[in-house]
DNA sequence: ACTCTGGCTCAAGACGAT
DNA sequence: TTGAGCCAGAGT
DNA sequence: ATCGTCC
């Protein structure tokens, strides 16, 4: 097993914590979230983010016996199916989407390659004993770890939704920064997306659980990022200097600084630089190396095409 | 008493008929 | 894949 | 609300 000075660059750790920003923004600017529905919707262009929809339909869709839609020469066709219902989903609810995909996903580094690979094989093998073994539901279960979704299957929905006059729009890299982009843009009102790293991007809304067919279970969530800033008191600088403090893709987060810390320590101090100077060493000893200045750069300005 | 971590588990879409 | 919820254990 | 089906 990996030891921790080796773990701290694992991927896993970068994205803890910014899931904690839903709570804290329920705590701390309660007036920043509301619930709403479909219907309220209308008329609105909303960027989407369909990173994980793909992976969703792929294990959603026609999955009890652990296979998924095929046509007639077997090739699966659960993601069409999906796309293809979400979309009229939107435009019978009078709702514009503009479909954002990812682009080419970030080079891994090694060590994270070797531990995927691994990950997978172990999927693999687990499917194969329940295949042997297990019940119908282990074999369901245990590929859906092994699926994902092709370039292929990529293609074929882009396609799709451009046969049916859909806007999509190919983001160079993550495809949250993409959505923010067309919101700030003015192309879009909101972005919909799963990911609260939208709003620090800059998203002026953000619509949470737009992909959730139970909607009892999952209720819309409707972020506004204004009100956000206003109810906390922090410019959006100072909200991205929190979201690095929670825990971000590019940079690693001081151990013991959980939510509530990060919260008063910003509210305190006002920027990162600050928060360090006023630290303990001996009780929070900050990462080594603590690139949070660097880790600003890709948030404020992240990489996509230009709205403006 | 509160906070944070890390390990664990779970569920994941949309339709129409009933 | 992803988040979310729960819990035990340890740190403040 | 639940459930079987979508290919």
């Amino acid at each position: 097993m990996p030891r921790k000075e080796i773990i701290y660059r694992d991927r896993d750790r970068y994205r803890m914590g910014v899931k904690k920003l839903r709570s804290l923004i329920e705590e701390q600017a309660p007036k920043a979230i509301k619930n709403t529905e479909f219907k309220a919707l209308e008329g609105r262009i909303i960027a989407v983010d369909t990173s994980n929809n793909l992976y969703q339909f792929l294990t959603a869709i026609g999955t009890e016996n652990g296979s998924s839609l095929m046509n007639s020469i077997g090739e699966t066709t659960s993601h069409l199916q999906g796309t293809f219902y979400r979309t009229i989903k939107f435009m019978s609810n009078g709702i514009k989407p503009v479909f954002v995909f990812d682009g080419a996903p970030p080079t891994l580094k090694s060590g994270e390659l070797a531990k995927r690979s691994a990950k997978k094989k172990e999927a693999k093998e687990n499917l194969d004993e329940a295949k042997e073994t297990g019940t119908t539901e282990d074999v369901a279960k245990f590929s859906k770890r092994t699926t994902s979704a092709t370039r292929k299957q990529n293609e074929e929905c882009i396609k799709l939704l451009t046969l049916m006059g859909i806007p999509v729009v190919r983001a160079p890299c993550e495809a949250e920064a993409q959505c923010a982009e067309l919101v700030k843009g003015g192309k879009a009102w909101a972005s919909g997306s799963e990911d609260m790293d939208s709003l620090a991007f800059g998203t002026k809304i953000l619509l949470r659980n737009l992909t959730a067919s139970d909607q009892k279970k999952n209720p819309l969530w409707e972020f506004d990022h204004e009100k956000l800033l206003y109810g906390t008191g922090f410019t959006h600088d100072q909200f991205i200097d929190l979201c690095i403090l929670l825990g971000c893709d590019y940079c690693e987060s001081i151990r013991g600084i959980g939510p509530v810390r990060a919260f008063e320590l910003m509210q305190k101090h006002k920027s990162i630089e600050e928060v360090v100077k006023h630290l303990d060493p001996t009780k929070y000893p900050v990462p080594v190396p603590f690139p949070f200045d660097e880790a600003r750069e890709p948030i404020q300005e992240p990489t996509c095409h230009p709205c403006r």
